[in-house]
DNA sequence: GTTGCCTGTGGCACCGGGTGTCACTAGCGT
DNA sequence: ACGCTAGTGACACCCGGTGCCACAGGCAAC
């Protein structure tokens, strides 16, 4: 096991994951019913909620070891680096995948970030995240997690990645770019804001 | 009618409401049925369900109307007033509640930030406010909606916003006061965040 | 006032996500 | 051969949500 997730046959259920995002991609996430994905991989309808509580989570892959990561990240930053830069260190870091990935990571996130029910679901996930963060910055700051920067801090800095995420998968541009262009923007106080109107 | 979202009889829908909000209070909202509001508010189930297209639903209050105070007021905000400050005189008037109404609202927030599921379907009301102020930054900086920066400011004010609620509700601070400071915060690019580690 | 319509309503059957329970099988050590 | 365990399938059940139909009341028009 990599992260205690619902172990049980590693194999089938990566089969599973294979065949519901491709599923869910060709037919939209509503409109495949758990049957379908259990006839599809050929096991049964219970036998799929023992994988995943959730029809959701099927979509996740393995995200608590994602979690996991940019916590180890976090923690390994060095107390010279400041606080913001540290947070987006990591998720450049985490978000880092091999090119091959890249087709699999855009179905994923097009799905998380395109059918409002993934959208939901995914505020859930998220949440672990934003956990991580705020204690990290709670730990350089010395002030309480649940004060207002950490959680602050926390929320929008993944804000910053969601939208990054969001113009990679309209084509904008490559993913680092537009996290690390984010967090600039965010560490800067968002500069553009100040100029004047351009005209409509 | 305020703003069209299933009228029927107002009266019934106020009923509902308040007996639902009650309920979900005291049990939690995951273990209320539909079927336990709809009697305790003496209509059937199926009503219920023409009043509010989902038990999360019945929380939300007049959102579509507060949406469309705060668009009403983004839309009449001076050239001249920095685009961000802007969206944070909206966010103050918008949620700029009498004296009286604050424990509703306190109820109503601690169930939205506390019950997962419906912090889940909290992303999908909040679409609305981040697609209006997001727009807003466009008209400002004639950049288009979908890029990063509209989208990260949309974002990132919202996650002031409930940071602000989430600390109110701890019994920190006004919520004035918290909306004020994680605006603040957010200008001036967590300056925080820069300070020495004050040691563990 | 009877006829029509239009609105709000309840009842019912149905779908789909999720869960608890039980029984079965395959493997594996002893 | 024995027992134990892990993975599985079948079934029944709960609950959120929806489509459909039938019914009641108000209110206009004739």
């Amino acid at each position: 096991m990599t992260t205690a997730q619902a172990d049980l046959r590693a194999d089938t259920r990566a089969r599973l994951e294979q065949v519901a995002l491709e599923l869910f991609t060709a037919e939209g996430f509503e409109r495949v019913t758990a049957d379908e994905i259990a006839e599809a991989a050929g096991i049964s309808r219970r036998t799929f909620f023992r994988y995943f509580p959730t029809k959701a989570d099927a979509v996740w892959g393995d995200f608590a070891g994602h979690v996991a990561r940019l916590e180890a990240r976090l923690a390994a930053t060095a107390p010279s680096q400041p606080v913001l830069a540290s947070i987006c260190a990591a998720y450049l870091e985490v978000n880092d995948y091999p090119p091959e990935q890249l087709p699999a990571l855009r179905q994923r996130m097009r799905l998380i970030l395109g059918e409002p029910a993934l959208l939901a679901h995914s505020q859930l996930r998220y949440a672990d995240v934003d956990h991580a963060v705020a204690a990290h910055v709670a730990r350089r700051t010395g002030v309480a997690p649940a004060a207002l920067v950490p959680r602050l801090v926390a929320t929008s800095t993944r804000a910053a990645a969601t939208t990054a995420f969001e113009v990679w998968l309209a084509g904008g541009e490559p993913l680092a770019d537009g996290l690390r262009r984010a967090f600039d923007e965010l560490a800067a106080g968002f500069p553009a804001l100040l100029s004047a109107p351009t005209g409509h």
